[in-house]
DNA sequence: CTAGCTGCAAAATCTTTGCAAATGC
DNA sequence: GCATTTGCAAAGATTTTGCAGCTAG
């Protein structure tokens, strides 16, 4: 059903695509909804969340399941970790390499088949440390 | 508000943190709520949300954001990794020691101040291997 | 042409919350 | 005694889906 093996360009996936690929904020499915409106004001949300599954099993964005109550969006679709504030719940691109040290920890684990890991740096952003903590 | 100083033992408190510990199936607050139920028949599903989470804050019992759509617990309070069946969605304890390594990892990332990372194993689990390809 | 896509609206899923009555300490 | 907790039910937040009409290739 998503293995979305011919699959159309329609200006909705376009512009969502585009705009998805402006931005480094990792935008919700709602935020894009938003930005994508700008241009296409009578595009439903439905048809947003769609197109992002659709883009996503195509491997041309990713999604982030952070610890966050909502899925975010990233127009980059390479291998890379985040970090996401405590406070703000802002998600930006971590700077290190991906390690390769992780995946000889993978080997470890018999059992199961493993494919992959999912790591996300959690901490509070320079706008953030700045303000008297929270409340 | 949830720096629960004083807090009061209820049964249904106690009964849901017996329930948790007993099981490593790390269950979601609903599932969670099922097994409850065989003992106080009459408890809420809030209860049992606002327990988790109490518990939660109280470092009694821990909170899992992985990457499905819903929130599991987890009986075991101390810091491990999980490892998640992509298929089937179970989550089971990962054997792998905390891995000091990705600490330094973290220290390389300069505007952030890290408070920690969460990290999470995905793979297919021995049962769904043997099964025929999802289908 | 026609399989795939859209907008709309309703539904589904998971979680939180207001309230009045009950209760642990 | 009284702050905390409970059950209930309604609301909230996010995501998915049925459907009839539309459209890219």
């Amino acid at each position: 059903m998503l293995d979305q093996l011919n699959f159309r360009m329609t200006p909705q996936r376009k512009v969502i695509l585009e705009e998805l690929r402006k931005v480094n904020t990792h935008p919700s499915a709602d935020e894009l909804y938003v930005m994508v409106r700008r241009r296409l004001p009578r595009i439903s949300l439905g048809t947003v969340y769609r197109n992002l599954e659709i883009l996503t099993a195509n491997g041309q964005i990713q999604k982030l399941e952070l610890g966050s109550s909502l899925k975010r969006f990233d127009g980059n679709a390479e291998n890379h970790y985040h970090i996401r504030c405590i406070r703000c719940d802002r998600v930006v691109d971590a700077s290190v390499d991906f390690d390769p040290t992780l995946d000889r920890e993978l080997k470890k684990m018999s059992d199961f088949d493993i494919i992959g890991y999912r790591l996300e740096f959690i901490g509070i952003c320079p706008a953030c440390r700045k303000q008297p903590p929270s409340g």
